[in-house]
DNA sequence: CAGCTAATGTACGAACCAGTACGTTAGTCA
DNA sequence: TGACTAACGTACTGGTTCGTACATTAGCTG
């Protein structure tokens, strides 16, 4: 995060757009990720800018404009995260359980992603169908997996036609229940499955989870 | 759910506390589960039941209570749910595939309890910490897994020494994902993870992968 | 049946909050 | 350097929303 309280230089730059336009999302994000879309206050918000209201409406229309922009920022960062992908010169098996890993990691470190995404889904993803740039967002790291799964099915290693869609959201669940429902869980099971000691463990697991998945063998159906 | 219009008898109660306390649970629930806590209106709650907005006070005290009455309530259906469970007669493998499918059901059968548990993580749990009811809730479904790992065990048939909580989270994933989850990842992947058609095909999956899970050969660590 | 209390209804207030009307200034370009 | 426009600030408003003061009644109990 830019410091905000850095004093007017006379050489700098008083007026922005762009780099208003950006700390406005900044503190966007972590607003709607604190309270959820209702919860989140739009005086807040301008508050902890260096600048005012009246530049939230000016930039974005409205509260639920920026709610959008503040998704497909978020969105965009792991579509890029995705792209970074390189887990073509391992063996598929070794190949899946990295992708776990980063997915596994990617989740932990962007725990105001989750929220977003779990607040979004309170509301039906109304923002996302309203959004052109999110309807062809796409996902690099499914065509990774497509991949993975044909050289994985080919080299005999996996048993089951398992399709990418399907393993993709596997492994979101684990990574996204993990940090979504934490605190339910922590409240209710006495376990905190956030505890940086335990992040090893439960790394481990998913990996375990999916590779013992796609290397069963089952009954043909 | 009960009938609302229902002429005044000259019989009938028109005074029953219970009942209206009742009557503002159910649809209290439904009002927070449908725009979340801070979405939902107390105005709109009190007009949906056959009683006022002075009762809402009357009896619950205000709306941060009143939300913590529906979470205790929604809760207290999974346990009890959970206190039918009999899988004792399975032998192990059958009887985690029957507890994961039973699982599946529950989540099924109850996006409204998913979504507060979703509304409750976005505020932290703190609804969950101010109640003594839920602090001590405990789950008979732990128990049940407790003794299915310790019987998979001792016959060979688990490779692998697994937590009880561990695996309750796992199966939890899953399940709360493909219900959470399913408007963002379904305007993003342009699959519908409730489609009933799939409704097998991911219930089978959930039983597979956990199986997978339990009986694959894993390294010594 | 008198009187007491739990239960209920009405009407209102005060704070909050998204959004805007109106005015101002910085930077740029002819 | 003058003037034009993008960028910005102030102050306000209209509607909403949680919560409550006050009035009333049903039904029980002695």
């Amino acid at each position: 995060m830019t410091r905000v309280d850095e004093p007017a230089r006379p050489g700098g730059r008083i007026r922005d757009a762009a780099r208003t336009k950006a700390e406005i999302l900044d503190v966007a994000t972590q607003e709607f990720a604190r309270a959820g879309y209702d919860g989140a206050r739009v005086d807040e918000i301008a508050a902890r800018t260096r600048t005012t209201k009246r530049m939230i409406y000016y930039y974005f229309g409205g509260k639920e404009q920026l709610f959008t922009a503040v998704l497909e920022r978020a969105y965009g960062v792991i579509r890029e995260a995705e792209q970074q992908l390189d887990v073509d010169h391992l063996d598929p098996v070794a190949a899946i359980r990295r992708l776990a890993e980063l997915t596994f990691d990617h989740h932990e470190r962007h725990p105001d992603f989750i929220r977003l995404v779990s607040i979004e889904n309170i509301h039906e993803a109304e923002h996302i169908a309203a959004s052109e740039k999110l309807g062809r967002i796409g996902s690099p790291a499914l065509e990774v997996i497509r991949r993975i799964l044909a050289a994985g099915r080919e080299s005999g290693l996996f048993t089951a036609d398992v399709d990418a869609v399907d393993l993709h959201a596997m492994i979101s669940s684990f990574c996204f229940f993990r940090v979504a429902n934490r605190h339910t869980f922590g409240a209710l099971f006495g376990r905190d499955l956030v505890d940086p000691a335990q992040r090893e463990h439960y790394r481990t697991m998913l990996g375990d989870m999916v590779i013992a998945y796609l290397t069963a063998e089952r009954a043909a159906d």
